[in-house]
DNA sequence: TAAAACCTGTGACCAACTCACAGGTCAAAG
DNA sequence: CTTTGACCTGTGAGTTGGTCACAGGTTTTA
């Protein structure tokens, strides 16, 4: 298969090919005649797996290592467990998060229903966002990992 | 003032105070002795507005355009209360998107739960991920809350 | 035979910073 | 007076996962 071929086949973009190509996702034989890549059936899986991996949220660097460890014959399932784990808990901090933004947006909002629109002058931009009190439980600030 | 006592001032990284001067949300006058920036107490209240800003979750280009209408005695306000909107629906989405990740994760890992860790064969290479159904994106997915 | 479609590698771009580097400036301590 | 250390300068790279552009080579189709 060429690139194109590969690339429909797992509903791709081709550049998408590529650049799994180029970071070692895919290892594709080359075409002596015309130096094409040459992708095969056990590509394909990897590439519809590697697909899969990241809608459930691994990085390619994860991904990449689970496709090691199985091309080394070790079993990836128990990484793959563990690795989600901790995606999972991530993917809680994130909403989280979000929801704490969003929570000081609607907030805010509430807020300026009953503030009128003030001219700048000098010493206030927009009173709307500078009077705005910024969240003090800045219980946010540990984000490390 | 000087770049870290700006910066010092405002709580951020005298590299964010860099990175906006270059993007000109602030601008500094020179001291012609040394060539080192000077921030007065306008920059001061800009740096603060722009971290509240980005905390409310505008972006450098519309802080910047806020900053503008600003400069031209044109009352930001309406502006920021119409993308302000637009941010929060946004904010939305994403939290949305992220619960639907989630769910997907936790659906997986429930049904992993029964599944034996398989030794890759050549035609598998982790079937937690290679069996697991992929969301039609946009067709599942009905969750309340 | 020529255009269209595909291939190649390389490199830029997105967001919002953060960090590294090399060299210049300045205040205080020895 | 000199050294040390903190600060300044501009520039460029790194982060993430692709996507797009470009210039030139190849293959297929009409």
């Amino acid at each position: 298969m060429k690139v194109k071929e590969i690339a429909t086949a797992a509903d791709v973009n081709p550049d998408t090919v590529r650049f799994y190509t180029r970071e070692g996702l895919l290892q594709p034989t080359r075409n002596p005649d015309n130096n094409y890549q040459q992708y095969d059936a056990d590509d394909l899986r990897r590439l519809r797996f590697a697909r899969k991996a990241r809608q459930l949220g691994f990085s390619l660097p994860e991904i990449r290592q689970i496709l090691e460890q199985a091309d080394d014959h070790h079993s990836p399932c128990p990484m793959v467990r563990d690795v989600f784990q901790q995606r999972l808990a991530e993917v809680e901090r994130e909403i989280a998060e979000l929801q704490k933004l969003r929570a000081r947006m609607v907030s805010a909002l509430s807020t300026w229903q009953d503030m009128p629109d003030g001219t700048p002058d000098g010493h206030t931009i927009c009173r709307l966002i500078e009077h705005w009190d910024t969240p003090s439980s800045t219980s946010c600030c540990e984000e490390s990992e």
